[in-house]
DNA sequence: GCCGTTTTCGGCCCGACTGTTTTCAGTCG
């Protein structure tokens, strides 16, 4: 079992612990081993076999007990006993914002309500308004969070979906009868939310892919069993899809199953425009002549019957992350390879007709991490084992940036532990000798538009992130006049997390993101992509949209664990899908142009 | 349920906002 299931499985634990009415105390030490396990950089099985499991923190001899059953059995007695007290649709109604666990036992008790389905049906007959302590607007959040979570159904993070397909691409490698395997779909895309795992599998007849993949551990139910494809259910309720082809058929296949719909129609119409069928391109499979039979007779704008195909001499044959082969069907249509965080259908064919695809950034492109928390507010670790994990990754800076003295749930810093933490950046400064850490701080942006330090105290910081922690329910006028004091502010360098999102949990709150871009471009304040893959804030489109108005943008994860630092990749793959270049992301250049950009230097010297 | 250069028991992040209310409990970050 891995840590991340493990996890899950505590989480679930927590949760049922808490709707039977447990201490919090109790509830929240659930929550914060299965948090602990969620960052283990080691995997909990070889812990395990060590003896070791205590040593991880909030784990103590009861934890250990449960997660030495969950692994040793793939099963808990402890949870399956909670799991028949609690009904499971409780649980998924706390996933409704403004409903917390004592709201949804008043609804079981005095409704009799186990299932998401009855509690929006007694929403909408207003019944929800009859229980103690309960009115009109509980109502409505109610129906506005199961709207939510409709949208989300059957949908993970990428944060879950891409950990869980590596796991399967390795396990399907080991396989008797196997020879290739790559992970394709959404999660190849790099999409923020994932409906299904799509593997493509190239097998010889007589192989044990069904036989084995059906009693993998992470597997729950089997869906679907055809001769060329597995459909499979995991314990962490993810759809995992295998599609298994002759090795012939590879390339093509994975190309196929990598998408888009709309990326592959686009190709299928300008092959057709050009007088050329799919298997001339050499899609030969099934599934592309059924598509090509689809797209027929569909016009392709702006685009001459016939036109020559221009053959492009400085394509690399077998580009990076592309599958043997995919690259030549891009080819013998006159187009360079286009990755697949580009396959959305967002006019990276007609970039790439014209030779302006972008050179898109890398996880190797970056330098340091602008984002971080220490022990000083809520983070896990001090700052010099931060600053050493950044520097196990090659960076040559990072920024400590922990929460200002207002969010005291967080242990926001005074104006006492501001300066005490300057001194210990300071000292630690004078030690490293290949890395630079930057005192930095996430200042609060107050609920009237004001940050939560006064300048004196902002302009003393090497770098100022301004982010919104509170008043989330706010209308867009009053949202909007914060962003905009914080934007315009002359020490606020970088807006962090700028729409508030929780991927799948909560919405952003009510902001314009076309405004914000606008006026960060005025303002030449940086906008963050915080790569935790929870947030994705911002997103793939408003990334796109800020490159286009010139905002330079700093790709940072907001890591309260240096486990976490790995997250740096899901923020490349957003920035990739937003058509970045090294160039449009600060934390690419070295440190000394990063900081001659930040506003508080620039200012200073006339610009 | 975890944890301990104050503690093996008694702490554990706490204050603001909001909805439902006439004085506060629940929820959230």
């Amino acid at each position: 079992m891995t840590n991340l299931e493990l996890a899950w499985a505590l989480t679930e634990m927590g949760d049922l612990l808490e709707l039977k009415g447990e201490e919090p105390f109790k509830v929240r030490a659930y929550h914060r081993a299965a948090r602990a396990l969620e960052n283990l950089e080691e995997e909990a099985a070889s812990l395990y076999a060590r003896g070791a499991l205590e040593e991880i923190p909030g784990v103590g001899k009861n934890l250990a007990k449960k997660i030495a059953e969950l692994l040793t059995t793939g099963r808990s007695t402890f949870l399956e006993n909670l799991r028949r007290e609690i009904p499971p649709g409780l649980r998924e109604m706390l996933a409704i914002p403004g409903l917390g666990c004592r709201s949804v036992r008043q609804i079981h008790q005095g409704l009799g309500i186990t299932t998401l389905e009855e509690l929006e049906r007694a929403a909408r007959e207003k019944r929800i308004r009859t229980l103690p302590g309960l009115g009109s607007k509980t109502e409505l959040a109610i129906l506005q969070g199961i709207e939510m979570l409709k949208e989300v159904r059957e949908q993970v993070p990428l944060g879950i979906a891409r950990p869980l397909a590596l796991l399967f691409q390795d396990q399907l490698l080991n396989i008797p009868g196997v020879e290739k395997v790559a992970v394709a779909g959404s999660v190849r895309r790099g999409c923020e939310m994932v409906g299904d795992i799509d593997l493509v599998v190239a097998v010889r007849p007589g192989n044990q892919v069904a036989e084995v993949m059906g009693h993998c551990p992470q597997v729950k139910e089997v869906l679907a069993r055809e001769p060329d494809r597995l459909s499979l259910r995991t314990v962490l309720g993810v759809k995992v899809e295998i599609i298994m082809v002759p090795p012939g058929e590879f390339a093509a296949t994975v190309f196929y199953a990598t998408g888009s719909k709309g990326h592959r129609k686009g190709l299928l119409r300008l092959a057709l425009a050009r007088g050329l069928k799919a298997a001339d391109i050499g899609l030969i499979t099934p599934r592309w002549l059924a598509e090509e039979e689809a797209v027929k007779g569909e016009a392709v704008p702006g685009l001459e019957k016939g036109e020559e195909i221009r053959e492009n001499r400085e394509i690399e044959a077998e580009p990076a992350g592309s599958i043997a082969g995919e690259a030549a069907f891009y080819h013998r249509l006159g187009l360079p390879y286009i990755v697949p965080e580009l396959r959305e259908d967002r006019g990276e064919i007609e970039a790439a007709l014209k030779g302006e695809l972008p050179r898109l950034i890398t996880v190797e492109d970056i330098r340091g991490d602008l984002h971080m928390h220490s022990r000083y507010s809520d983070g896990v670790e001090t700052i010099a084992a931060t600053a050493a994990a950044a520097r196990r990754r090659g960076y040559r800076y990072l920024a400590i940036t922990d929460h200002s003295r207002s969010l005291v749930v967080a242990r926001g810093l005074s104006v006492e532990q501001v300066k005490a933490q300057r001194e210990e950046i300071a000292r630690l400064n004078d030690e490293l000798e290949d890395i630079t850490i930057l005192a930095g701080i996430e200042v609060d942006i107050l609920a009237d538009g004001s940050l939560d330090y006064e300048d004196e105290i902002l302009k003393e910081f090497d770098l100022v992130i301004a982010s919104v922690h509170t008043g989330f329910r706010q209308e867009e006028g009053q949202i909007m006049a914060r962003l905009e004091a914080a934007l315009r502010h002359p020490y606020v360098d970088i807006l962090g997390h700028p729409t508030g999102r929780m991927l799948g949990r909560r919405r952003p709150y009510a902001v314009d993101v076309a405004r914000i871009i606008e006026l960060a471009a005025e303002t030449g304040t940086i906008l963050e992509i915080n790569a935790s893959p929870d947030r994705l804030d911002l997103n793939d489109t408003a990334v796109r949209l800020a490159k286009e108005y010139g905002v330079s943008i700093a790709i940072n994860t907001d890591a309260h664990d240096p486990g976490r630092l790995a997250d740096m990749e899901y923020g490349v793959l957003t920035a990739r899908r937003g058509w970045l270049e090294p160039e449009n992301v600060v934390n690419t250049w070295g440190l000394e142009r990063l900081l001659a950009r930040l506003k508080r230097n620039r200012e200073k010297g006339g610009k």
